[in-house]
Formats: structure tokens, C-alpha cells, sequence
DNA sequence: AGCACGCCGACT
DNA sequence: GTCGGCGTGCTC
């Protein structure tokens, strides 16, 4: 009998015992000795049964066991989804993160996969007779379990966890007028297979004799008279056409297999004659995988560059030094915008896989394909497996089994990429690794920055941290030893840096009141239109305006389930919740005390867009945000046409200084530069500055030199001016010092503990249990460690929930994770059943 | 997470 | 006296 160590995915603490019944345990090739872990499972729970995941397999169990051992229900797939090598990384994870294993493997498989069983109210006896059942007093589901006969899975359990129902439904059950079924239901997603036909033995005989397979009547003939000769059966003309298509096929392919789809778009008919040929045992059939392509937009083409800079040249040998070597090696390539980072990891990934081994590459989070996707497509085609966030489940299925399955060398993607399942990564690129998307902050909190370092750790493999604008921490880690810094400071090509001025944001400057564009960069996108220039704004708000607010009593018109005013879109004219997506009609009553004179505050993208068009009537002008770039078609238009020149002045929020760049682009204005520094967040201005930098490194990086403005009411702040001069060196530097007092990373570590749930005061009072647990255990241990709350999030409601929190600060990493653990052991008692406690471990935002 | 079991307050 | 609230503990 085998023992497996299953780990479900539900959030249970340990990993439970199962056993394999032998005829389970078939292995796929006889007397291959093989381990079961790895494969995803189903397996009796209580009274249900749950999608597990095995992570480690025994002959026997130790001693007496305190329980009884249930047999596994089935295995999910046919092979396993991840190897013995990733355990540890997934068992890590999990620890570091405090995080249910189970849990932690479900989010490192692609989504639509866990399986569970449901529960399902079916009426079997008439409708009639089931109303009987009640008399006056029908229940308000009777009337939808009537028309459908079935009701949804969800609908069942909430009405069998319904005290009130649950007895009414038990008897009409023990009755037989409804039944309880139980079902699990299938994965969401599943390998897509082809239909395809290869020729049989006799088939490839007759098709031997012939060179060419020109469909045409006297071609037919000869094939009725060949197969006649050589197998001695008559075949009828149109099963000989259709013989004749498909070794045309296999001929012209040159390969065995030819897909329906390719037969039947050559001869319609083909479809029963297909059948024929495969009963006459001229043709054989076949199901073939065939993975769904997730280029939906044409990707460019990047021919590779002959030469590099000496920049370059250096930096790559360095790297190519550590891959030969397959130990672990960190690196921080720190290359300011346009030095030609892409192409030090298209060099280091083609050393990789010279050397037989694999590689990940990390982006920040958009929704479309970027250049550096298009970058190594160009060079290494089908060996590139793409995970975006904008690719459907079914894709992103497709893409982790060519990984799995070693089709595919290199695994490009956002966050989650990071669990792919490459089986020898030799190199893992993280770009642009200050980008604050490669944290989960909810549910499986996880950096993913930090596991590719770790990865790297556990498979012996390089890894390149790359940025124009290093975090504070990982630049901190190059200075401590801990990651090897590289240096690019010269842009490729002859463009320089762009020159940038700074402009005081205050009322004197405006044209007008009531505007964000100053008169000196007005005068410069004219002057940059003339030029036949393209202009970019930087607005890191989208929506008309901020809010509404009621200019007879202030307030300000707010979500009804966040504590937050909601943002107006003009253009939609509704008011939106940019936390929850709340959204309702653009009110014009104030909610507090009926007044009708409401007052927009504050600049969006779109308000900028509206101002821009007035001012200057002339100008072609687009706007990009998360609003546009939900619609998929038009974000690509919009990216084209800036390509093509045909917009003069583009308007955006961050996504416009991420993954692309326009040639013609010589001049950034940065509208509102210390608008993100007013949150209480210690990262608040390495944000901006990382910001600033980015979309400043847009301008002009063709031959045409570009300029800067970068508007801001606070010119004297540090990461504003070094960020306008360009000297991340100088930024870090003030920075770290005040990093010092008080303690913020990298000189301690952060844990953040959030307590959510809808009833206010339960909120606060487990809150300040929690608090009150976390001081004793610091007290208790002598740990150093520095506990701040309980006090309500900034944002204190999101989504009808009441959020608090607490903050953890030690040096010690070791403490705070003995601390997670004790709290996690207490959790049941500690925490109030309607509240749910969050831990966000390395927080990277406090909101 | 889900589910059962068990202990207390508001009704027949 | 019961019904039904949800706090507590377990799931191989």
C-alpha cells in the first residue's frame, strides 16, 4: 500500500494522510519506478471532498495512528503538475508567508483547476405535489426550483446552511420529494485536442506510387485503380479524393499528422469519406494536443542587434560568468531607461539555453503584451510560453502544460509566472523589480520579486534584478553583499538624457484658476506640435474629478459601502468607487442636506482631457487608463496611433510609463508630481521618484533630444529633485538615512495585520485582542519587536468591510515569524468568527 | 473553509 | 419545555 501526504486546498495548517489504492497507483510505464508527487487529487474531507495536492509519497506509516487512514477518490490528471523540487519552494512559501500549503500550491497552478463537491437541490416529485408540501407559506426559492427542477449550486447552499430551511428541505427529502445530490463538478478548464489522421500502413502504400496529389479526375481515377491493385478494395471516387487531400497534405507539410480542420478546408465533403477510409484501415485517427495561442495582437518583430555597447558588452559577460558556473548568483542590473536592459536578458537567456537549462521572466503587471514579450518571441518563437493577466483561463492553462511539458525553455509573465514549472530554470529575470504589482496583497500575500530570488536559491540558477529605479531594499542588499550590482548609465545610441525644469504648482502659475496645466507647459506643446512632436501628461488619477462636494455644507459625495468619496467620470457621468467599482448616476443632490450646487474638486485624466481640448482645439488627443484599457480593442488603437503619429498629446495614468516607447516623444509633463505623497505610507516618495523617473525616461529616446516638465507644489522635496536630475544614487542616499528614524525597511522587517469584517465592533475588539496577544508574546520572549495599533486602516471601509490594523517592526525576521505562528495556533479563539485576520507579510502598501 | 456538536437565551 | 442562536473543534 502507498501513503501519500496530500495538501488540500482549503486553509488547514497541516497536510493529511491518505492512502493510494494499488490499482490507482498505475504507473504509466511498466517498471518505471516513478513518485506520486505532484499529482492533484481528490479526496473525502469530512463529509465532501476537496482538490489536494500530493507532496510526498511513503511505502508505510509510522506506528499506531491516531486516526483512520481514507482512501484518495481519484487522481485529477494523468500526470503530475509539479515536481519534487518545487515542494520545497511551495513548503517555503508557505512558512515564510504563513500561508496554508494547500492554499499556497492552488495559486501556483493556473486558475479553473480545484475541483470540489457540491451540494444541489433537485425537485424530483411534481410541482403539485411539492406545493402541497406548504400550504400558504411557500418559500421564496419554491417558485425558481419549480421552473428549473434543479437549483444552482450556490442557491442550494445558501438555503442548506439556512437553519430555517435546513430542516423543511431534510424532510422533504426523507419523503423523496426533492433529493440531495452530490456532484463535484469538473475542472473549469482542460487541454484542448484536435481530431487528426495520419495514413495507415496500407494507406502509405498506395499513396508510395504517387508524386503528385493534384486533386483533379484523372488523379482519382489512378488512386481507385492503385488501391485497387495494391490492397484490393474499390474505393468510391470521393474517398479517393479524400485519400488523395490528405497525403497531399502530409505530403506538401512534410509531417504524419494532418488535422480535420486542414482536410475539410480543402474538401467539405470529406467528412463521412473520412470514415470510410478509417473503416478500409487506409487511415488511422488520432486526438492531438494543440495549445491555444495567447498572441491575440500581433507581436513585432526585434531583429537581434550585432553589436553591443561596452555597457552591455561587460555587463553580460559578468552574467554569462555566473550561469556557466550554475550556482545561485543575484545581480541587480540597475540601467537607466534606454541602456538596453532588454537585451543584456535576451543574451543572458540564450547562454541559458545553450547550457540546457530553462528561464523565467517576470513582468510587471499589465493587461497587454509588451515589447519585451515581443522581444523574446522575435528571438526565441515557440520556445517562449507567455502568462499575462490578460490571456483567458484556457490560455494560460495551455501555457503552464507547454511549460510542464518542456515544449516551452522560457516563461514569460507577470507574478505568477514565478511558480511555473520549468523543471531546470538556470536563469530568472525579474524586470523592472521595484514595480509594486509583484505583490499579492490579499489572500496569498507573496512578493514575487522575493520568491524568484529565493527559486533561484533552491534550483542553483542566476538571477537578474533589473530597474531604472532600484528599490530601496534591493539596491540596500547590493550594498550589504547580499546581490551583485551591475551599472548601465549610458543610453544606447546617441540620445542623451532628456533636460527637465521643474514648475512651481502654485495658483500664479496656472492660466486660469480652476486648471493643472501651466502656461509654460502649454507653450512647450505647442512648441513640440510645431515640431511635429508627440507630447506625454502624467496623471496619476483617472476620472473627471476627485469628488463632488456640496458647496452648502463640504461634504463630499462618498461609496455607500467604502469610506471613500467616490471619483466623477464625466464622460459616463456616473459617480465610481475606485476601491470597490460601486457605481451610481452622476447625483446631483447632496446626500447630507439636498443641496443641488455640488462642485467637482480635484483633476483626473479625463478632466485634463477635457481642459486640453479647449485650450487647444487643434491637437489630436487620447487618453489612456485602466478605463480605456479595460477594452482591450481600443487601449490597442490607442497604442498604434501614438506609434503611427497620428496623436499629438497623450494623456495617462501610470500605465503609460510602463513596457512601451514612442520615438517621437520629445517632451513628458508631469502633471501633478507630489500627488501620490500624501498617503501615510513610508514608500510614499520612492514611489513618486520611481514614477517620475520612468515616465521622464519616455522622452526622447530616439535621436531627438527631450524635455521634462514636472509640475509640483512641492519642489523641494528630495525625490522630486533628484528625480528631476536624473541621480538615483543621490535619492537613495537621503532615503536610506531616513529609513534609520524611525526603523523602516530594510533595517527591520514589517508584518502587517489586518482584522476585516462587517461588523464594526467586532473589528475593534478582536483588533485589540490581537494587539494585546502580539505585546504579551514580545513581552513573554524579550523579543525586539515593536507593535504600532491597533487604529483603522487608512482606508477603514472597503466593500461594506471595517478594516484595523497593526503593525509588527523587529530587525529580527526570525521573531516576527515565531510570533505569525503563535498567532496563527490562537487564531480561532483570538479572532471573532465575522472577522477575518489578514497576515501581509513584507507589506509593501499600508493601505 | 465547511460541518457537526454542544451550550445558553427567547419563544410556544 | 423546545427552537435556534453561534462559539469550538475537527477534518487523514
Amino acid at each position: 500500500m502507498t501513503y501519500l501526504e496530500v495538501a488540500l486546498a482549503v486553509p488547514l495548517d497541516t497536510v493529511l494522510t491518505y492512502s493510494c489504492p494499488d490499482d490507482l497507483a498505475v504507473v504509466p510505464v511498466a517498471g518505471e519506478v516513478f513518485s506520486l508527487v505532484g499529482r492533484r487529487v481528490l479526496v473525502p474531507l469530512g463529509g465532501r471532498q476537496v482538490t489536494g495536492y500530493v507532496v510526498d509519497d511513503m511505502v508505510e506509516t509510522e506506528g499506531e495512528l491516531p486516526f483512520r487512514i481514507k482512501p484518495i477518490n481519484r487522481f485529477l490528471d494523468d500526470r503530475a503538475v509539479f515536481d519534487e523540487s518545487m515542494v520545497r519552494f511551495f513548503r517555503w512559501a508557505a512558512d515564510y508567508y504563513q500561508y496554508p500549503l494547500g492554499l499556497v500550491i492552488k495559486a501556483a497552478l493556473p486558475g479553473g483547476m480545484t475541483q470540489q463537491s457540491v451540494t444541489r437541490i433537485v425537485l424530483k416529485a411534481s410541482s403539485v405535489e411539492f406545493l402541497e408540501r406548504f400550504g400558504d407559506k411557500v418559500p421564496p426559492w419554491a417558485d425558481q426550483l419549480v421552473a428549473k427542477k434543479t437549483l444552482s449550486a450556490r442557491e442550494s447552499r445558501k438555503i442548506l446552511t439556512t437553519s430555517r430551511w435546513k430542516k423543511t428541505i431534510a424532510e422533504l427529502a426523507d419523503s423523496g420529494v426533492v433529493e440531495i445530490a452530490n456532484s463535484v463538478a469538473k475542472d473549469r478548464v482542460s487541454a484542448k485536442k484536435e481530431k487528426c489522421y495520419e495514413l495507415a500502413p496500407l494507406g502509405t502504400n498506395v499513396l508510395d506510387r504517387f508524386e503528385n496529389f493534384a486533386v483533379c479526375a484523372e488523379q482519382i481515377a489512378l488512386c481507385i485503380k492503385t488501391t485497387e491493385l495494391t490492397c484490393g478494395m474499390v474505393l468510391k471516387k470521393s474517398e479517393a479524393k479524400t485519400l488523395l487531400v490528405i497525403g497531399g497534405l502530409a505530403n506538401e507539410k512534410q509531417t504524419l499528422r494532418i488535422s480535420h480542420k486542414e482536410v475539410l478546408d480543402l474538401y467539405p465533403n470529406a467528412r463521412t469519406r473520412i470514415v470510410e477510409l478509417i473503416d478500409k484501415q487506409l487511415i488511422y485517427e488520432s486526438q492531438h494536443r494543440i495549445y491555444r495561442s495567447p498572441l491575440g495582437e500581433q507581436l513585432r518583430y526585434y531583429p537581434r542587434p550585432e553589436e553591443l555597447t561596452s555597457q552591455q558588452e561587460a555587463v553580460v559577460t559578468e552574467i554569462a560568468a555566473a550561469i556557466g558556473t550554475t550556482k545561485f548568483a543575484p545581480f541587480l542590473l540597475h540601467g537607466v531607461t534606454g541602456s538596453g536592459k532588454t537585451e543584456v536578458y535576451l543574451r543572458s537567456a540564450e547562454r541559458t539555453l545553450e547550457l540546457g537549462r530553462d528561464v523565467i521572466v517576470l513582468v510587471p503587471e499589465i493587461a497587454l503584451a509588451t515589447q519585451l514579450e515581443a522581444h523574446f518571441v522575435s528571438r526565441f518563437g515557440d520556445n517562449v510560453a507567455l502568462l499575462h493577466s490578460g490571456m483567458s483561463s484556457a490560455e494560460k492553462y495551455d501555457q503552464f502544460f507547454m511549460a510542464l511539458n518542456g515544449r516551452a525553455k522560457i516563461v514569460i509573465g507577470a507574478r505568477s509566472a514565478i511558480f511555473a514549472p520549468l523543471t531546470k530554470p538556470g536563469l530568472i529575470i525579474v524586470d523592472e523589480e521595484h514595480d509594486s504589482s509583484y505583490k499579492q496583497d490579499d489572500g496569498f500575500c507573496y512578493h514575487a520579486r522575493d520568491l524568484a530570488v529565493l527559486r533561484a536559491k533552491h534550483s542553483d540558477c542566476t538571477v537578474i534584478l533589473g530597474s531604472a529605479t532600484p528599490s530601496v531594499t534591493s539596491y540596500y542588499n547590493t550594498r550589504i553583499g547580499k546581490y551583485r550590482l551591475l551599472e548601465m548609465s549610458k543610453r544606447v545610441g546617441s540620445s542623451s538624457l532628456p533636460r527637465t525644469a521643474l514648475l512651481n504648482l502654485n495658483s500664479k502659475n496656472r492660466i486660469r484658476k480652476k486648471t493643472i496645466i501651466s502656461q509654460e507647459l502649454l507653450q512647450m506643446m505647442q512648441d513640440t506640435m510645431a515640431d511635429e512632436k508627440q507630447v506625454i501628461l502624467l496623471l496619476n488619477r483617472r476620472g473627471f474629478a476627485t469628488a463632488l462636494v456640496c458647496r452648502d455644507c463640504g461634504t463630499p459625495v462618498s461609496c455607500n459601502h467604502c469610506n471613500i468619496s467616490l471619483t466623477y467620470h464625466k464622460q459616463r457621468e456616473s459617480m465610481m468607487c475606485h476601491y470597490c467599482g460601486f457605481t451610481q448616476s452622476a447625483s446631483l443632490v447632496c446626500g447630507q442636506c439636498r443641496s443641488m450646487d455640488l462642485q467637482p474638486v480635484g483633476f483626473g485624466t479625463e478632466r485634463v482631457e477635457n481642459e486640453l481640448a479647449e485650450l487647444l482645439p487643434d491637437a489630436r488627443i487620447k487618453r489612456i487608463d485602466s478605463d480605456i484599457a479595460a477594452d482591450r480593442k481600443k487601449f490597442i488603437t490607442i497604442l498604434s496611433q501614438m506609434h503611427n503619429g497620428d496623436i499629438d498629446i497623450l494623456i495617462g495614468t501610470q500605465m503609460i510609463a510602463k513596457g512601451h516607447h514612442f520615438p517621437k516623444v520629445t517632451l513628458v509633463g508631469v502633471l501633478w508630481a507630489d500627488g501620490g505623497m500624501s498617503m501615510p505610507d513610508y514608500k510614499a516618495a520612492e514611489r513618486t521618484f520611481q514614477l517620475i523617473t520612468q515616465v521622464t525616461g519616455r522622452a526622447g529616446r530616439e535621436e531627438a533630444p527631450g524635455r521634462v516638465l514636472i509640475q509640483t507644489m512641492r519642489p523641494d522635496h528630495y525625490a522630486i529633485e533628484y528625480a528631476k536630475s536624473h541621480d538615483y544614487e543621490k535619492f537613495y542616499n537621503h532615503e536610506i538615512e531616513l529609513r534609520k528614524n524611525p526603523f523602516f525597511p530594510p533595517f527591520v522587517r514589517l508584518v502587517l495585520l489586518r482584522i476585516q469584517g462587517r461588523v464594526e465592533s467586532s473589528v475593534r475588539t478582536t483588533c485589540l485582542d490581537v494587539a494585546r496577544f502580539c505585546r504579551k508574546f514580545a513581552a513573554d520572549s524579550k523579543n525586539r519587536m515593536e507593535i504600532l495599533g491597533p487604529a483603522p486602516a487608512p482606508l477603514d471601509r472597503v466593500r461594506d468591510n471595517f478594516r484595523w490594523q497593526i503593525l509588527l517592526k523587529s530587525p529580527s525576521p526570525h521573531h516576527l515569524h515565531q510570533l505569525c505562528q503563535r498567532l496563527r495556533e490562537s487564531s480561532r479563539q483570538l479572532v471573532n468568527s465575522q472577522c477575518n485576520l489578514v497576515i501581509d507579510v513584507d507589506p509593501e502598501s499600508m493601505m
